[in-house]
DNA sequence: AATTGGTCCAACCGCTTGTCC
DNA sequence: GGGACAAGCGGTTGGACCAAT
């Protein structure tokens, strides 16, 4: 499936070309090179990744080996289709970040954040599209939409800060520069309804264009929960403390996959509050250093702060 | 059975960010 | 301060798979 990998260098193991360079080999991964990766990374723990290549005895590049580790091979990784759970995470994350797929992996132990773009570009957005013709509404009144569920209740001077916070073209961006053109009304507390949510509503302007995913949750959010996926108001979400802990669908770790000696665990606990790790693809832990926290991640604290209006998130900010 | 078009997803590419000297 | 290098990140590509025709 895929790319096809490259003919495996049969007479030379080392694959080195006559000139003496080695010649990087690209495609798919053979089931050696990743026993290779494998094995010497849970001997060996990562080291500059293009020592790993080479002392590894494979030839490819350093990053190439990085997004192997990262994206496959990875014991921690979970597996198979996303759980209704996590796709309303995924969804209430994206709605907060945007594109950052990074930072939305790193609150779904054992994803990948090429999974979750994949995931998002495929499944999402089909699902989004399909359900995106133009209802009545969207001609009409404005309709109450369900749209940067987090962003929502921040005030103004905290929506000002994340506007000085990055150019990035995520949702969160682009939302705001919905809130500048249309204003960001008033808005209702609807909390009795929406399932519960805490959340309130932008007013989507008549006029307002159905804008594609691209551009973000706005108008979109409502119809994924026409479509069942924010249904039922009992639904039961436990977003991670930002830690890297694998959470199975009951809510309990999962560390039944890991490996002693793979050097990415972060051990933590739900008692650690403070230790905040924004990068579970490698497992790099990042801690609350008060005011060396970076300013993106400060932003995330504070939507989900926020986020704890949420009844149906079962999220524990201590 | 053959063809076609859509979907999925692993992997690559290029850019940005961080770190070291 | 700035250049070099490594790592991280998001966007894009390309090929296998699969259902429809």
């Amino acid at each position: 499936m895929m790319r096809k990998p490259d003919p495996p260098a049969k007479s030379n193991p080392t694959n080195n070309n006559s000139n003496g360079a080695t010649k990087l080999r690209k495609g798919l991964w053979s089931p050696e090179e990743d026993d290779k990766l494998m094995s010497y990374m849970l001997n060996n723990g990562q080291g500059c990744w293009s020592d790993v290549a080479r002392n590894a005895g494979l030839q490819r590049c350093g990053k190439s080996c990085r997004l192997r580790w990262i994206n496959y091979l990875r014991p921690d990784l979970k597996r198979g289709a996303f759980s209704p759970k996590e796709e309303e995470l995924i969804l209430h994350l994206h709605s907060i970040l945007g594109n950052r797929w990074s930072q939305i992996a790193a609150r779904l132990p054992g994803r990948t954040d090429n999974e979750i773009k994949n995931f998002w570009n495929s499944t999402v957005k089909k699902r989004l599209k399909n359900s995106s013709s133009p209802s009545p509404n969207h001609s009409g009144s404005p309709e109450p939409k369900v749209g940067m569920v987090g962003l929502a209740s921040l005030n103004e001077q905290e929506i000002k800060t994340m506007c000085m916070d990055s150019a990035s073209s995520s949702s969160l961006m682009q939302g705001l520069s919905i809130s500048n053109q249309y204003d960001l009304l008033p808005l209702p507390d609807v909390s009795s309804g929406m399932n519960g949510l805490g959340s309130r509503y932008f007013h989507q302007p008549a006029s307002f264009p159905q804008v594609g995913f691209g551009n973000g949750y706005y108008g979109s959010h409502g119809m994924m929960m026409e479509g069942g996926l924010m249904g039922g108001g009992g639904c039961e979400i436990f977003i991670p403390p930002l830690e890297s802990t694998s959470i199975e669908e009951n809510g309990t770790s999962n560390n039944n996959a890991r490996n002693i000696s793979d050097p990415y665990h972060v051990h933590s606990s739900n008692n650690d509050v403070n230790k905040i790790n924004s990068d579970n693809a490698v497992g790099s832990a990042i801690y609350w250093q008060g005011g060396n926290m970076k300013m993106e991640e400060w932003d995330f604290e504070d939507l989900m702060k926020d986020a704890t209006s949420f009844p149906f998130l079962d999220f524990h900010a201590e």
